[in-house]
DNA sequence: ACCCAGGGTCATA
DNA sequence: TATGACCATGGG
């Protein structure tokens, strides 16, 4: 285990403890891998109006993509941007579905055996797969995101060699066997409240380490030639 | 009028 | 295996 990291989490608990996170346990397993390709390389507020264009057209649902026509599904997934692509990566993944008896017999496999086939989707790389898995499947398995990875880089921890399956051991070995942060429902916990933290705070323009409770302890905030901060006008 | 966002694929050397 | 082009909408 490592404590600064675990001092980290708990501090980003009391920060944004509160924030609501937009996959919460009874969001349909579906919409959450939808939303996890929908999202690559954009924001999430462009994910979500094609998620809401999907649902509004009944299309949430992997047999129901398999047999929608690609030009209606480009037409639906629009607003996420890469909307070509997109739509052939919903494409593939309901294939996948399929291929699998469905998709809850795909997110019942053993998770080495679905992170497999999540990967040898086409449009399906470590991030989107391992999103699936932590969010849609409950496994106990860390999401590694730029997100991720800028935080912690700033905090001035992480692993020693800089690809994502280092950092996500990095991430596991970090607070395991703590009760609130391994496990399943604690690497969920801990993503969501790390994204929550970088989009609100620890922003890649223009942070707000004038508002943030890790100030103190972090290496960015503290650099010689110090970072933009604001100062702090920010309520918890 | 820029610039970039919670990636992934493909071509090139 | 490493790097870069490409995808493309919407918000700052």
């Amino acid at each position: 285990m490592n404590p600064p990291v675990v001092r980290f989490l708990e501090a980003l608990e009391a920060m944004h403890g509160n924030e609501r996170w937009h996959w919460d346990p009874e969001t349909h397993p579906f919409e959450v891998c939808a939303g996890a390709i929908l999202v690559q390389n954009t924001t999430w507020t462009n994910a979500e109006r094609a998620v809401e264009r999907l649902r509004a057209a009944g299309a949430l649902d992997p047999v129901v993509i398999a047999t929608t026509d690609l030009n209606r599904l480009e037409d639906l997934v629009r607003p996420s941007g890469q909307f070509r692509q997109k739509a052939r990566k919903l494409l593939a993944f309901a294939a996948t579905c399929l291929a699998a008896g469905g998709l809850e017999c795909l997110l019942a496999l053993p998770t080495p055996e679905l992170r497999r086939r999540l990967l040898a989707t086409w449009g399906i790389g470590p991030e989107t797969a391992d999103c699936i898995c932590c969010y849609a499947a409950g496994r106990d398995v860390f999401v590694v995101d730029a997100y991720t990875m800028r935080t912690f880089r700033r905090l001035g921890v992480g692993p020693s060699s800089d690809t994502y399956e280092q950092w996500q051991a990095w991430l596991a070995a970090a607070v395991a066997p703590h009760p609130r942060w391994s496990g399943a429902a604690g690497a969920a916990r801990a993503h969501a409240l790390i994204v929550l933290h970088a989009k609100r705070l620890c922003r890649k323009r223009q942070p707000r380490c004038g508002d943030c409770l890790v100030r103190p302890n972090c290496r960015y905030a503290n650099e010689e030639t110090g970072p933009p901060c604001s100062q702090g006008r920010f309520r918890y």
